[in-house]
DNA sequence: TCTGGGGTCCTAGGACCC
DNA sequence: TCTGGGGTCCTAGGACCC
């Protein structure tokens, strides 16, 4: 029989600031959004104290209440490399892992003997290489699993381990558990539910699932099987090649030139190719969007998007001139931009990507291609934004977002290595 | 002054094809 | 007079996830 293991980490990004400041230990901690907007991970300190998950910083900031409580500007340098080294920790227990996010993965415990005691070793070798605590839950299906994880972290008395591989552990649980706890099941979808008289996971497992596929399309269903213990969705070793991919951002000032407009977008566009080139892909459609931002008093909310299609390239040359285009078109003066982006759709693998007749080279490189691809090993050799194009060097740097209490790179950045 | 960023999947309806 | 059956692709919108 399949088993299906998720370990998931406990305040992710607040566990890997304290990584290396253990005076942190004990304390409540709090990990902002982008722009230090609002709080997206808390300690159980914080969590505590009232924060809410999405509360706006500038709204608690002075609470006297919270008085000790230490804000950090999210540092996703620091966040991915402690994800990638966890990954490593939990590759040589198991046969097999699927990152999910940047905090879970997904495992493999098919047919692996004392399940229970070789996950408390896992998570003691997680913490002793990465100071980072996490909780661990398994079962026949992800969605299991996903529950049984969610178990570990609200019962301290499991140690940070739950086995829901027996039907008989869940059916006790699912008695108390409200759907809404289930992997899947949105607000939107319990609200649904909620109408039919269905508020427990075991009022919900026990519906006919033709009730569950006329109320609930294919997804509902799935999740209905899933959580009898039909397996429906499969671990995914290789991840999929995306779809989409996006780089956008809030300003940290609003902006109301069109010059600052565009270096912020051409900073965008040349971060954005360089995620197509890190994976031998192109993109043959582009879009740009700019927006005023939440609506507020006595301010007209305004937005507008743009989309081209384009010969299929990764090259920042190319992708930086049709997004300069696009955002000329859009841009209207008196209006002032608080957020904007740039997004690539129709992403192919690169080696196949027809060729363009009348500008073939050798090797269908062309010379802009040759340049992008120098700079990214330059960067990655001396470090990020060592040379840029010049699109994205004039001006100021007022839409950069705000990040007051960013803490340092230790782990990927020799000048910021934590010092003994 | 003041509220993140990045994804995925599914459905319904229209246009179009043979 | 009256009119089949089967498909694909695209888009917008909804819902969900971390």
């Amino acid at each position: 029989m399949a088993l299906f293991g998720l370990i998931d980490a406990n305040s992710f990004y607040c566990s890997c600031e304290r990584a290396f400041r253990p005076d942190l230990v004990g304390r409540p901690v709090v990990v902002l959004s982008n722009n230090d907007g609002c709080a997206i991970a808390r300690t159980a300190e914080a969590k505590s104290l009232g924060i809410r998950m999405g509360d706006a910083y500038h709204l608690i900031r002075n609470k006297p209440e919270l008085r000790d409580v230490v804000w950090f500007s999210s540092n996703y340098a620091l966040y991915a490399d402690m994800s990638r080294r966890i990954f490593e920790v939990i590759s040589g227990h198991v046969p097999s892992v699927e990152p999910y996010s940047i905090d879970e993965m997904f495992m493999d415990l098919s047919g692996l003997s004392d399940v229970a005691g070789r996950m408390h070793v896992l998570r003691y070798d997680v913490l002793r290489a990465t100071k980072v605590p996490t909780c661990v839950g398994f079962g026949p299906t992800k969605t299991i699993a996903k529950l049984a994880n969610a178990m570990a972290k609200a019962n301290p008395g499991m140690a940070g381990v739950c086995d829901l591989s027996q039907s008989r552990y869940r059916d006790a649980l699912y008695r108390d558990t409200p759907v809404s706890e289930v992997w899947g099941l949105g607000r939107r979808t319990c609200e649904k539910l909620g109408t039919l008289g269905v508020t427990t996971v075991s009022q919900f497992v026990r519906m006919p699932s033709a009730r569950v596929r006329k109320t609930l399309t294919v997804v509902g269903e799935r999740i209905h099987a899933e959580l009898q213990g039909v397996s429906c969705l499969d671990l995914e070793e290789v991840s999929a090649p995306r779809k989409g991919a996006t780089v956008s951002r809030s300003f940290g000032a609003a902006i109301v030139t069109f010059d600052e407009l565009r270096q912020a977008l051409m900073t965008f566009t040349s971060r954005l190719s360089e995620k197509l080139r890190a994976e031998n892909s192109v993109a043959a459609n582009l879009h740009v969007f700019m927006s005023t931002g939440f609506p507020a008093p006595g301010r007209a909310p305004h937005g507008s998007a743009r989309q081209v299609r384009i010969q299929p390239t990764s090259n920042v040359f190319d992708l930086q001139r049709h997004a300069a285009a696009m955002a000329l078109e859009m841009w209207r003066d008196g209006i002032e931009y608080r957020k904007a982006g740039v997004m690539a759709t129709e992403i192919l693998p690169q080696d196949q990507v027809p060729q363009d007749l009348f500008s073939l080279t050798q090797d269908g490189k062309s010379r802009g291609d040759r340049i992008s691809e120098t700079m990214d090993a330059i960067n990655a050799r001396f470090g990020k934004g060592t040379v840029r194009t010049l699109s994205m060097a004039l001006g100021r740097d007022t839409w950069k977002p705000r990040a007051e209490m960013l803490s340092r790179r230790y782990t990927t950045c020799l000048e910021e290595l934590p010092e003994v």
